[in-house]
DNA sequence: CGTTCCATAGGGTGTTTACCCCAATTTAGT
DNA sequence: ACTAAATTGGGGTAAACACCCTATGGAACG
């Protein structure tokens, strides 16, 4: 018989989590070891719920998750993570990658999918939902989002990403420039590339972009 | 024994709609006659799987719902309605009322009060979530948001209202000016009207805040 | 029968945005 | 080491925005 498996199930949705929880005990190797409503209290668990994995909705306020899973993975290598998420945005795909995640579930998958990627997982693999795994290309040193994708968000710098948010948050730019001690003009110029890349002209269009890809939320 | 209720189960997400249907299904008395993953296939599946009552989730792409439950009211007017919600903005609630729903679940309650929910509306009665409850006020008519949740979106006229939406939709006043065939010093108005109700004062705010209360899609 | 709100429209003004030009220094990649 | 990009900063301009004022006709509510 296969060893059993203990999960830490993060969810922020009682109905989500609760429902899925009971779903995933009706198989016999799968134990819910815990549950959490968030990142700081998944971190929290870990230690005393040993879990051989983390089941972790993406769709939380905050988003955390990627932070949560980064330090996780720093003190317990061993212990492997499967996102969730509700979307497929490049932003989301990018950042479950680098934190090395075993595993990308849409919400539109069927739990009984959700139960395969985590069989699949535990058995040294990977599981990644259609969605997700069109866009994901792999090269020498791993699985990265792939050129198509980049088109859009991925090409932003670093910089330009941050002032996005910024935007994104209601900042204008002469608060932009206060908060990070540089001129005006240097915001204008970010902002500027910035449309440039993403062929968007006005600062709506801007946040529209920034909350449906997930790099801000309303 | 209580009869059988047979019901219609919305919601675009199949993890969140499969799981749901199983734990419903462990309800001796509880029929998941059919699932939809939209208003509109919901609406084709009314006929035929003749639900007692529909649960529907609001959170789908475009809205429909409202629209949808509307019809069956019309069509149907013995099919009980309960929304499912991550949300509890002014607007679902405020057209969740007007389409005389009989329950509105938060998905931050658990699966359990889903199904006490049912019972309460087969019963005759109705469940709405402590968050939707508390925003709710009854007079002579029937249910009705209250003055607290009315001081925001909901005292916004009919046609401040529509502009919302078309600024959300990423529109400057030239062409909202255009498109409804009206002065760009009637739509300056309109917004500048908006802004003072809503302690709002950049079109960026103006637009996540219309995201945040579900009057728009990023 | 007045008061209040709504929808319409205009004048005017200072601020902010979008985008054109340019350039220096630093960082990253091949 | 050389090239490309990122990051920083500036001048200038036309458009858009936020908000101040007044005003008229209609609908609503007591």
């Amino acid at each position: 018989m296969t060893k059993q498996c203990r999960i830490l199930l993060v969810d922020d949705h009682a109905l989500v989590r609760d429902a899925l929880a009971e779903r995933l005990m009706r198989e016999p190797d799968l134990i819910v070891a815990a549950v959490a409503p968030d990142a700081k209290e998944a971190l929290a668990r870990v230690a005393d719920s040993a879990p051989d994995l983390i089941l972790m909705d993406i769709d939380m306020p905050g988003m955390l998750c990627f932070e949560a899973a980064r330090r996780v993975t720093e003190s317990h290598p061993a212990v492997k993570i499967i996102f969730l998420s509700a979307f497929f945005h490049d932003a989301y795909i990018d950042q479950a990658l680098a934190v090395r995640a075993h595993g990308y579930v849409t919400k539109s998958e069927s739990p009984d999918v959700v139960v395969s990627a985590i069989r699949e997982v535990l058995s040294g693999g990977a599981y990644f939902s259609e969605e997700v795994r069109s866009r994901i290309v792999v090269d020498g040193s791993g699985l990265r989002l792939g050129a198509g994708a980049r088109s859009r968000s991925a090409t932003l710098s670093r910089r330009e990403m941050e002032m996005l948010r910024y935007v994104a948050q209601g900042w204008n730019k002469k608060l932009i420039a206060l908060r990070n001690n540089i001129s005006v003009k240097t915001v204008d110029n970010h902002i500027s590339s910035i449309m440039e890349k993403l062929d968007i002209h006005t600062t709506v269009d801007l946040v529209r972009f920034a909350i449906r890809e997930g790099l801000a939320d309303a």
